[in-house]
DNA sequence: CAATAGTTTAGAACAATTATAATGTAGAAA
DNA sequence: TTTCTACATTATAATTGTTCTAAACTATTG
């Protein structure tokens, strides 16, 4: 929830040129009170809602990339055909219903650390992501 | 390791025709001691390494999907442009280099048991996946 | 300002996957 | 067996998500 000039300084502070797209980008994914996850398509849709002025969707495609780069964004693994983007860049899970292609946060809180007992020589671990799937409880 | 006319019997059982490519593709996937990773792509390139005959990409896709469907094949959540398929359906969890983009199996015995303490009313737990992510070590 | 390096853009290109519609084949029935 | 039919395979077209390209634009620096 930060304001114009606030997000030209985050921009700025991480090498990046605070463009208008870029700002109404930032507009669209931060300025709101909860996080959420969105695929290229739906932020398409968002930025349409909110300005008359379209962004090229290269321009965002580019953004939302950079913005992972510096850590604005996190990329969600799930098994499917588009890349699910989440703006709640703090570690936590999620569940993820393949019926609905709903997916949803699970609190960090709520999951047990996961506890590794192998490594790879020569690697070190860079993140831990549980995914876990669900479906109609018909029981 | 089974031979051919015990693919026709698990084929046959699960309701599906017993083919000359489906056959072909199970010898290809099942017929080794190891479970291993593949992409779809990857699959064709053995399979014309075994093959003269080549079965058609669409085959492929179809068969994939159906062995995937009936449990012979498990398909991996990875953030990436295609999808990777496990002949290890059991239990069980995986590294993933995306520098080399290299999966390694995590054996379950290594991972302790993931809990989660919270759940979706209406939804019940179809599966728990973890995925490791892991870069260099250059410390 | 003027220079320039980084950005945006439309559209082409691309890669993975799915759809289509014609042809082929396994298995069942006659 | 031969015939029938539903299921499979095939080549190819179509679709979809994403990246590339090269020209136009713009934020920043001097």
């Amino acid at each position: 929830m930060l304001n114009n000039s606030q997000y030209i300084e985050k921009l700025r502070s991480s090498g990046l040129r605070p463009t208008k797209q870029r700002l109404k980008i930032c507009e669209v994914l931060f300025n709101t009170d909860k996080t959420f996850h969105f695929t290229i398509n739906e932020l398409v849709k968002r930025i349409s809602k909110v300005s008359n002025h379209k962004i090229s969707l290269a321009t965002v495609y580019n953004t939302v990339h950079s913005f992972k780069k510096k850590g604005y964004l996190k990329e969600i693994p799930i098994n499917s055909d588009q890349s699910y983007f989440d703006t709640n860049t703090s570690h936590h899970h999620h569940f993820y219903d393949e019926g609905q292609k709903n997916l949803i946060d699970i609190d960090d809180a709520d999951v047990e650390p996961v506890k590794i007992n192998t490594k790879i020589p020569g690697k070190k671990i860079k993140s831990v992501e549980v995914l876990v799937k669900v479906e109609d409880d018909k029981s």
